[in-house]
DNA sequence: TGACGATGTAATAAAATTGTCACGGATTTG
DNA sequence: CAAATCCGTGACAATTTTATTACATCGTCA
């Protein structure tokens, strides 16, 4: 699907020009003419990308970038925004409000699409991030990050493999040595007994006091992560 | 200083031409007259702009484009391309390629200067700037600087570049291997520990005392810029 | 040329992780 | 019920991995 961008301009012949060249370049647009509009648009259309002039009737681009920014559903939308002064203060201020970029007019066309394509290139990751989740517990392979619930839950590498391992085969029960060949490797030789302890490591981190514990264990046959019931909050 | 340009270009009345012309508009001209040296030049003597013939010997033109941006050093290097014939074909290329813009022969002497110069000021410190951000830390490609909160952070190259790589790609982690590949290049070889003295300069030149490390360290795994929770002012 | 900054390496200190054990409670078996 | 197993747990020492420091080199710039 084509991307959807938003303009936020409350002059037609720029509105015009931008839209010209941003349908040239496959991308999808649509308008608004002031803040409110733009705040309106913004949460109903869910845009991949605001192009957000300064000057606006009714809210300020400043203030529309804040609010983008406080609200959930918006927060994490790029934002590049357009000032007609190339000025040092304003484009402090544009980045603290949390604008992702920064072009001044006049610009060249070329030159925005640039800006709008690495703009979108670099909030693509955060997208297509590859996360395992059980209950509430996600896994970030990639960032290497393990959270329960609100909290970051710190794991050693071997934790991070073995509920990894886990969180790959949910509800399936492991013995000692399976857990052994698949997450220390087939070819190094420990006790069985070692990945009790690690058990008990990965519950001791990813367990509250209050919390349910997510793995079960079955008396003589090895453990088994449980897709939990309480899912998706 | 004057900038400094690399013109590559086989056939030596243009190069000469473009030397007058250059020179004469308070550039310093080097010359390439293959893509070969082209490469060695440009890491070399890191000019400020590359003027780059279409057909050249050894490696075309395109060819040394794409090189040049592939390589950690030389990208965000500005690059015209010129070209024999204003055909669609070839500037779509050169532009997939990673030119900056694109000049026709025959050219008229100030039509290329133009360019030049609307080139160069794109990518100076005075004109707009493509700016990663990750939390209170900013930095600016193009100006090649980077601030933390209210104050400027001094960073060597190699720390830049570093820094620049984490910010492209935040909340990820990077093996030692895979930093060395995408900062320092994948030709040249360290010895991985250096990465680890180069994340510990990194991170005396961004935390002061009290703030928190935004580098995070993964065990066995490697490190990571984490994307924190944003704090917009 | 000499001061200077930047860089890569090696050596050493400091942390974090890991595999084992031993003990004791819990569960199953006869 | 007693024996036999099985699992949870805390403690440790060894090992691995990272942080930090010091140093030699190299190119730049006055």
């Amino acid at each position: 699907m084509k991307p959807l961008i938003l303009v936020v301009e409350d002059e037609a012949a720029i509105l015009t020009l931008l839209r010209y060249n941003l349908e040239r370049e496959n991308f999808r647009v649509i308008e608004a003419r002031d803040g409110e509009e733009a705040l309106l648009l913004a949460g109903e259309r869910k845009p991949d990308l605001v192009l957000l002039d300064w000057m606006l009737p009714l809210l300020s681009g400043i203030e529309v970038c804040r609010r983008l920014r406080r609200a959930p559903q918006t927060r994490g939308l790029p934002i590049i925004m357009l000032t007609a002064r190339g000025e040092e203060g304003d484009r402090i201020r544009g980045l603290n409000a949390g604008a992702d970029d920064y072009v001044t007019k006049p610009f060249s066309p070329s030159e925005l699409l640039a800006r709008v394509r690495a703009v979108m290139r670099r909030s693509r990751p955060a997208a297509d991030a590859e996360t395992l989740r059980c209950g509430d517990i996600i896994m970030d392979i990639a960032a290497h990050k393990t959270r329960r619930g609100e909290r970051d839950v710190h794991l050693g590498p071997t934790e991070f493999r073995l509920l990894r391992h886990f969180l790959e085969h949910q509800g399936r029960v492991f013995s000692r040595e399976q857990l052994l060949d698949a997450v220390w490797g087939a070819d190094v030789y420990v006790e069985p007994r070692t990945v009790d302890v690690h058990i008990r490591r990965l519950r001791k981190a990813l367990n509250e006091p209050h919390e349910d514990d997510p793995i079960r264990t079955v008396r003589s046959a090895g453990y088994a992560l449980d897709a939990m019931a309480s899912q998706y909050a």
